[in-house]
DNA sequence: ACTTCCTTGAGACTCATTCTCAATAATAGA
DNA sequence: TCTATTATTGAGAATGAGTCTCAAGGAAGT
């Protein structure tokens, strides 16, 4: 599916309208950049031309967050990070403390036995976390 | 080491000085009462004719965190959780999205999964979060 | 095109947390 | 113990990410 009907598709879904302003923040977040903040993704439109208000970015970002478009991170510092959702795999992520750098990894077999956990406990899994906070290899080495 | 002692020693530790007010707040979180914000610390001090103002609270709480006398856990609505950290062994949360109950678990195998990413990567292990969000048993029920 | 009613933008507001700074208290030294 | 030094405290101001308000503008159905 393309881009936009997607956002088409969620939007008509939410019962919201198809407007330039969600059409840009969605382009925005489509160029691939990782891990951005929301403010990031303000600046960025402005800064080529196309602003779009803080409060709309805001509002965007929260509809493409709920259709699954968009995927929210909290990486403790405070300001919310978003990341593309394409048809890539679910990844977790390794943090380093120090530098900062945000990098993904999958294993499976973590979340079989996340799973497995919620299931013998007869909860429903809606999302899970993994973070790993580390100081990475670079930053360890100075 | 009695509670008292090891407060001491945080705060020579980080050369800080041992006032009434510090050991106030510390005597408060070791009410195990658990996860519980910044603001129920300073009300529950407050009610009990012990006050002490808000930023001291939030300055002593960052002191008994970075020693390790008190766990920080962020829930991802906006208000830190902390939990106090006795002999007991490490653990994650589970966290239910509906009535916002959170409970513990401990699972030996992902943590060494874990431990092994970060060690194949080079990394240094600081800290790690394994959050589960789910709808528990009791509200799935209704 | 008309009408309805949703969406937008600018800035006010919220709320957790941090900062400021003058008054107070803890510790070291005489 | 008394004093000098320097850290700590508290009240409230400041911060900053995110949310809300509401009048003006725009999308969509008829």
């Amino acid at each position: 599916m393309l881009n936009k009907d997607k956002l088409k598709t969620a939007l008509k879904k939410e019962s919201l309208r198809f407007t330039a302003q969600r059409q840009l923040v969605f382009d925005e977040v489509c160029r691939n950049v990782e891990h951005r903040d929301a403010d990031d993704i303000f600046l960025s439109l402005r800064k080529r031309n196309k602003p779009v208000s803080r409060a709309t970015v805001y509002r965007t970002i929260e509809v493409l967050v709920k259709n699954k478009l968009l995927k929210k991170l909290d990486v403790g510092d405070g300001r919310a990070r978003y990341e593309r959702v394409d048809a890539a795999e679910h990844h977790d992520h390794i943090i380093c403390v120090e530098c900062g750098k945000i990098e993904e990894f999958i294993d499976r077999e973590i979340e079989e036995f996340q799973e497995k956990i919620v299931r013998d406990r007869g909860d429903k899994m809606v999302r899970h976390i993994l973070q790993l906070f580390v100081v990475c290899k670079e930053c360890g080495a100075n």
